[in-house]
DNA sequence: TAGGCCATCTGGTCCT
DNA sequence: AGGACCAGATGGCCTA
């Protein structure tokens, strides 16, 4: 493990994330609809037709040379798919001199890359969805890492508050003192500890944010809506 | 401007 | 043989 996801880890220990899972609740699930297409970087939606135009013209120029990426749903408007998959200048060099028969395989598995790459983000924009964490269009998208980290640690957090859950429904059951205090066997479970944020999906990610100034965590840095 | 994050290309390896 | 998966390299964009 390297220093950076070493860091990220201790940023969003367990107690973190239990932490963060109640103070944002439940009612953040499913607000991530919104996130992707209209959030900030990846997607954007904003024509290109000028950009569009000048690149055919430079593939045009870089030896007629032109990936499949139209066949696969390619989107050249992202800027930065568009600046290397478009741009073949960074490799074409070599790939200009082999055989055509060649190129064209090169071509397609690229493109198939590209396909899967794409894929293995659309499930990480699906993860995004369903994990807790401010989605509005002032937070910035979790990086691949932190959405990762993040979603590993919810789920080890759903599983102490199952168990928790279990020992909690033993004790009502058999009428049984429990091992651990009874208010810290509840806290999980009580409404105000888990929705603080009443009608979370307002409340600013300034707000959120600042509930978790006891970690210096670097998964927080994507708010932009500091007070 | 440095660093973080990302998309893409590429060659290698493994699997069907 | 062809496809999936992986890791390294490269360069672009964005932010502090």
């Amino acid at each position: 493990m390297n220093v950076g996801e070493e860091n990220l880890l201790k940023s969003i220990s367990n107690d973190t994330l239990l932490d963060l899972t109640q103070r944002y609740g439940q009612s953040t699930f499913g607000f991530g609809a919104g996130h992707g297409a209209g959030s900030p970087g990846r997607y954007p939606l904003t024509p290109a037709a000028d950009f569009l135009s000048a690149q055919t013209a430079k593939s045009t120029e870089s030896g007629g040379e032109h990936t499949s990426d139209e066949d696969d749903g390619y989107d050249p408007l992202d800027p930065r798919k568009r600046s290397s998959a478009f741009d073949d200048d960074k490799h074409s060099g070599s790939l200009a001199k082999k055989p055509k028969e060649q190129r064209s395989l090169r071509l397609s598995i690229n493109a198939r890359e590209r396909r899967r790459m794409h894929d293995l983000n659309d499930a990480l924009d699906g993860l995004r969805a369903v994990i807790p964490y401010a989605h509005s269009p002032s937070v910035r998208k979790l990086s691949k890492i932190a959405t990762l980290l993040l979603a590993k640690n919810y789920i080890l957090m759903q599983a102490q508050a199952l168990e928790e859950m279990r020992r909690l429904v033993a004790y009502l059951n058999q009428g049984q003192a429990i091992t651990s205090p009874i208010p810290t066997a509840l806290a999980p479970f009580g409404q105000a500890a888990v929705y603080p944020f009443t009608g979370s999906a307002l409340a600013t990610c300034a707000e959120k944010c600042t509930s978790y100034s006891g970690t210096s965590s670097s998964i927080f840095k994507h708010c932009s809506d500091k007070p």
